[in-house]
DNA sequence: CTAGAAGTTAAAGTCAGCTTTAAGTCAAGG
DNA sequence: CCTTGACTTAAAGCTGACTTTAACTTCTAG
């Protein structure tokens, strides 16, 4: 496979493919008169790094745990390791938007007389964190 | 007050003070010899753009709703349908980070025989779109 | 044989949201 | 007056994940 095909499969570009290579994300393949040439097997590797990217992982971390990686071996205490603080990452990150969420419904269907008062009767005035939502300016 | 002490109410660096007045979010203060100084009003208007940046909207979407806006007026049509449709991107997100939640969650109960396996247990082998997972293969 | 599609490289560009740097000016205390 | 700290500017740097560009080379179809 030449790298445009593998590019195509994965539905990436060949500069993206060329990217990973440079990361050490991707082996360098073979060549054969200067290009590139990929076995089958490394559309499943692009695959799991474009699942693990989806996933929320940066690349360095995608590095990290397909370093040393079988692909066919169980699940490994490495990678379980890594998926465990990235749930609890996700997981802040689902709590903050539920938050937000929460917010900006608040400010769609307030009656405040200003933008100023609606803000602040969210709880939110001083330093800004968004802080559990406790007054809603809805009731006004 | 001058920008160190802005900045410094408004947690940011006087950098951060600049570069919004550079890209015209925050109107250019009067100067005392060249430097400039702020009415209280202009940590309102700070607060209220790290509130919204923090709500999850673009300095440039900011910069969209700020202008022509009264902070001492209703929140408007303008701000509401902007709000509306950050609604709809912030609902997506959630989506699918607990889509990702879930997935992340089978790959650490799991117990297939490769991580390929499982991977493609979790109905995502083709293009990788994060579709709702339909099997899991914790059930294995 | 030749045109043109697709491959190669290194280096620079992109986006956001700032920060840092360099080189200089201003303000306030002793 | 002098030092020190805060201010000024424009321009460059940072992070991440790539893409684009420029200048070439190689492959493939007709």
């Amino acid at each position: 496979m030449k790298i445009g095909q593998l590019a195509h499969r994965a539905g990436l570009r060949a500069s993206a493919i060329r990217y990973y290579e440079r990361l050490g994300l991707l082996a360098p393949p073979h060549r054969v008169g200067g290009q590139r040439r990929y076995s089958p097997d490394a559309l499943d590797r692009v695959l799991l790094i474009r699942f693990a990217a989806e996933m929320g992982f940066s690349l360095s971390e995608i590095k990290l745990f397909l370093s040393g990686l079988r692909e066919n071996a169980p699940v490994g205490p490495r990678w379980k390791k890594l998926a465990a603080k990235k749930v609890s990452e996700v997981e802040d990150s689902i709590a903050r938007s539920l938050r937000l969420k929460t917010l900006l419904q608040n400010l769609l269907h307030c009656r405040c007389a200003s933008l100023k008062q609606c803000v602040a009767a969210l709880g939110l005035s001083e330093n800004l964190r968004l802080v559990s939502g406790r007054a809603s300016c809805v009731a006004r």
